[in-house]
DNA sequence: GGGAGCCGTGACAGCGCTGTCACGCGGGCG
DNA sequence: CGCCCGCGTGACAGCGCTGTCACGGCTCCC
């Protein structure tokens, strides 16, 4: 900086602030730093002006991975964002309880961040208190917190909406189908199963626990078996709502093996919409993360120029249900039985 | 650190020492350090230490998105990788060439980092010079660059050992479906096609260039306008070789959509064994992106440790051909026509 | 016409850490 | 017994920038 300030005529400080555009810069001048530092091809340290200023220019993002349709939607949509406002994007992966614990460990070292996005982590009370301790705003992202400040989707009217559609089409032993141990979904999943038994009390459709199904094995395998334990109740089911499209995408695949016709003989529901939806035809619950990414992004933003202000501090992104072809009327109608 | 020097009853230059497990300090003093820096819940600023050792501790990623299964399957190893070499990970999304020109607007900018990763980008000797006048190393990751480091895999050769199998079973009239203006992996549009040529003019078939069809938009609507112009050929092929999965997915869809079965009458080749290739049950040529993620990542570290090394600097990574159920020999044999 | 006020600029300290050097102390060797 | 060496430690400068204050010159107004 002091080759600038010689180069364009100036002292250092001259041009700090001329490269920092404040106003108090006659046009000349800055004109000839901006010169200067083009020529010497300078560009101020963001590590020494962060020293001084506290502030890092970097917003730190946990996820459980990068792996999945969700986070790398998300993602992407954070990254533009966060570039137009000249931050740095630094992602910690998490995949694992050994991980998590790791960065627990170390979470002192990591207050070398402006703001802190979490991801899809069901974390402790304990876990968040020490969050909130480490003096940056924390956006809790496609997950409730309670009195912190989250974005996420309605899951609750989503599954609610899911429902009525199976139960609109005369649909009335429905079943629910969940993943094993989701890696950090676990809140959209619990919330999907309440709008879902909201739903089906709301049309006066008795609960039934065994109607609700988690696979107990990762991949089709555990599909299969869960649904062979529907196909095996007295009473099997005639739609299938699954609280992730990738579930119901294994679903139709191993009901299509079975020669199970659906939407004929059983119907699918899925829920997020991501691509695999197009190539099964998939009827869903749109969901978008992409959006949610952005939001959470601006909300993040928001809180580091003004952490007491008066944002919306609790984001809830609307679902769209998205018919397709794996959702018809039962095969024998329930309604006028003869 | 001060204060955590005052506790230990030490100074800060052996709090520094202590803590970064110099060899030269007491162990009795450094347990001290230690207890101290905990209780205090202290952590060294990374922006200070950074200031006086030159090293920021980070590693860059440039990426054209996050959301395809290649990129966060990379990703996600890189990133516990990083993480045990106590390194951070920034991510560029550069997803158009506004973006990519807005980034080396800035480039001086990016100047802080100890090392960065280019990921599937097509850059011109123009742009891969001004990285190289970064003064960090520079690794070039799923494409190959000439005398720089970079990690990709064969996709010559695993192209080869696709269009073989086929050959193998029968076909000859056999088309190559790429994809319309890929973002960033023209890199290995190019060798996948050389392979796939390789092995036609190996087995005495002769190149025909009306079998080379590129899809137009994306989307399901590309690849039926691509196909079709396949059908209309005079003498259509048997089986189509698509350049990734995604391709090779939507072909199938809409090969079963307009009732062409496959195998049975049109073989389906892929390139890439992502997720889809399962729900498919795509016969295709596997390359392992985590693995290229977690290679490119030490060989990232290597050269920060010592930049002139004599390391690998290019790594190939082999490809495996996985055979599912779309392919099979072609509807009528031709090497025995009666 | 002189004082008040403002604008543009420079000098300087200091952000939190690390590399270097200097120092004291104990042990080994001649 | 004295000297040298090496180990563990402390003092201090300085990494590259920014915030603060002081200063000179100008305009404006009474």
């Amino acid at each position: 900086m002091a080759d600038v300030a010689e180069r364009a005529g100036v002292s250092a400080s001259t041009v700090s602030r001329a490269l920092r555009g404040f106003a108090n810069v006659s046009p000349e001048v800055r004109s000839r730093v901006e010169l200067a530092a083009r020529e010497l091809d300078f560009a101020v340290s963001r590590h020494a002006s962060s020293l001084v200023t506290g502030r890092t220019g970097v917003v730190a993002v946990l996820v459980p991975t990068l792996n999945s349709w969700f986070m790398g939607s998300a993602l992407s949509s954070l990254g533009p964002l966060l570039r137009a406002a000249d931050m740095q994007l630094a992602v910690y992966v998490i995949p694992d309880l050994a991980e998590r614990a790791a960065f627990f460990e170390q979470l002192p070292a990591r207050r070398n961040a402006d703001a802190l996005l979490v991801f899809s982590f069901d974390l402790t009370e304990e876990e968040s208190a020490r969050l909130d301790d480490l003096g940056m705003p924390v956006v809790y992202v496609s997950q409730h917190a309670d009195g912190r400040p989250s974005v996420y989707v309605d899951d609750v009217a989503g599954a609610r909406h899911g429902t009525r559609h199976l139960l609109n089409l005369g649909h009335r032993r429905i079943a629910f189908l969940q993943t094993a141990g989701a890696t950090g979904f676990a809140f959209s999943a619990r919330e999907r199963l309440l709008g879902h038994q909201q739903a089906l009390t709301e049309a006066g459709v008795p609960l039934d626990d065994s109607l609700v199904v988690a696979t107990e094995t990762d991949g089709k395998r555990g599909v299969a078996e869960a649904l062979g334990r529907l196909l095996s109740l007295r009473e099997p089911p005639t739609a299938v709502f699954a609280e992730q499209d990738e579930l119901a995408a294994d679903l139709v695949w191993t009901l299509r093996r079975a020669r199970i016709e659906v939407p004929e003989r059983m119907s699918v529901l899925g829920f997020d919409d991501q691509p695999a939806a197009e190539w099964f035809e998939l009827s869903t619950v749109a969901q978008s993360p992409s959006e949610m990414g952005r939001v959470a992004g601006e909300l993040a933003l928001e809180l580091i120029d003004d952490p007491d202000g008066d944002h919306h501090r609790h984001v809830v992104l609307p679902t769209r249900l998205i018919p397709r072809a794996s959702t018809a009327p039962p095969p024998v109608p329930e309604k006028d039985p003869c």
